[in-house]
DNA sequence: CGTTAAGTTGAAGTGAATCAAGTACCGTGG
DNA sequence: CCACGGTACTTGATTCACTTCAACTTAACG
């Protein structure tokens, strides 16, 4: 299996060399890299790591996107994020250690490269610049964990938190001449898992939404008129 | 004003030492450290940086405790945590740019030593220990981030987030043969904080604690005469 | 001992969850 | 081509936990 994919570092359409982990990085430290992490394949859906499960492995993923999640024990689930080519997934919990504390399934079928966690801290402490890269990435990971408290935390209304996190995508996606432009393709039940809302709530507040003309739908596409009046409903700007 | 703290880092009852920074730090990193940041001294409730400012400073703490919040613009507040001797502050901030994201207010009078981003950066490239000390500091930022997340985005009861409160407090507090012992100096208000709840929402979920005998109270010290009736009710254990 | 901050308690109001019933949309197989 | 089953979406009614407001008590401190 693995040998199919021995190759991998060498693709030429190489989305992953674009991320914060190879910025500057040195020939040698990259040559290093690609050679102690070993590629894989997965099917979409599968689970990479669970949030119980100890830290034994990074998981460096070079092609797909992986879904980054939390559930309690009822059921209940919160979404973290999900991450793209050169994206290290369970960074914090490989530094410290303990469970991965969060759980990562593949949305499509994915390609991997997988390093065991004392080799990677060994690689870390051989070449600085790939451990500041490393901690970059840690460091944009928790700063959006704190934009996500923010938005759960301060006790706002659903349609607020919504608001929020419509500009956050929007911030992703492209500006055209009509508004931001965001391709969703995720259900109202995996909508509400971003902000701790319920599937039906999600429902109400875009047919709100839509009636107060912040936000147009086309299938999988949204498109959001005026990221301005959207953010003075937000209540990140004051007019 | 600084003359007076320039031997801080001679301070015999040095706490700070025994932080995540200084483990196996070498004598020159440690001597280099302590030469490029500059002790000082602030007043309590002395804001060292707030959210919204440019990272431009790490701040190293000495001495004291520092409460580390966010706010909403309607005045509102999220609770992070509190920083104790051998913290570095605004870590995450430092290490991508951007603002702070959070704001740090000494509780009472602190000492702190102050460096600037670039040479902060410069250090963490000239010794890779104190790169991955920094680096597992920010990934406990980060998991706390993540746990404070899961209590509060996975719609739990008022009570239960108070539980779990409870319970992440008593795993940094002392075990006495009557239960975990608690020191806690907040007031209903600050609780509340930490996970977005009311202060009477507090009142009430202590006295049915009280009523429950899962928690007793003498002054600011708090009694949870057993942790595993708390965590039964936080839900962490199913029986 | 008086003043202020914090805690307590009840009553009313509210936003969203939940429940329930129905609709639209798909791909699949007869 | 259309009936079928499954999934996602929609909408209204009800319920519930928590907020908010208000009045009051207690503790803390000069």
């Amino acid at each position: 299996m693995n040998l199919t994919f021995r190759n991998a570092w060498n693709d030429a359409s190489a989305d992953w060399r674009a991320g914060e982990f190879y910025k500057d990085l040195s020939p040698g430290a990259i040559y290093e890299f690609e050679s102690l992490a070993i590629p894989f394949c997965c099917e979409g859906s599968t689970a990479i790591f669970s949030e119980e499960q100890e830290a034994s492995d990074i998981y460096f993923l070079l092609k797909g996107r992986v879904k980054l999640t939390m559930s309690s024990i009822d059921g209940k689930r919160l979404s973290l994020g999900i991450a793209g080519p050169g994206e290290i997934l369970g960074l914090a919990a490989i530094i410290t250690g303990g469970p991965y504390g969060m759980t990562a399934v593949a949305q499509f079928p994915c390609i991997l490269a997988t390093l065991p966690r004392q080799m990677y801290l060994d690689f870390l402490l051989r070449y600085p610049v790939a451990n500041l890269n490393s901690a970059r990435q840690l460091s944009l990971e928790c700063k959006r964990g704190c934009e996500q408290l923010r938005t759960l935390g301060l006790n706002l209304t659903a349609s607020i938190k919504l608001a929020r996190l419509l500009l956050q995508w929007s911030a992703e996606g492209q500006r055209t001449d009509r508004g931001a432009r965001i391709h969703c393709s995720l259900t109202h039940e995996e909508i509400g898992e971003y902000i701790g809302v319920s599937r039906e709530t999600i429902t109400r507040n875009f047919t709100d939404f839509k009636n107060n003309k912040l936000l147009e739908q086309r299938g999988a596409t949204l498109l959001i008129p005026s990221l301005r009046a959207l953010e003075v409903f937000a209540g990140r700007i004051d007019n």
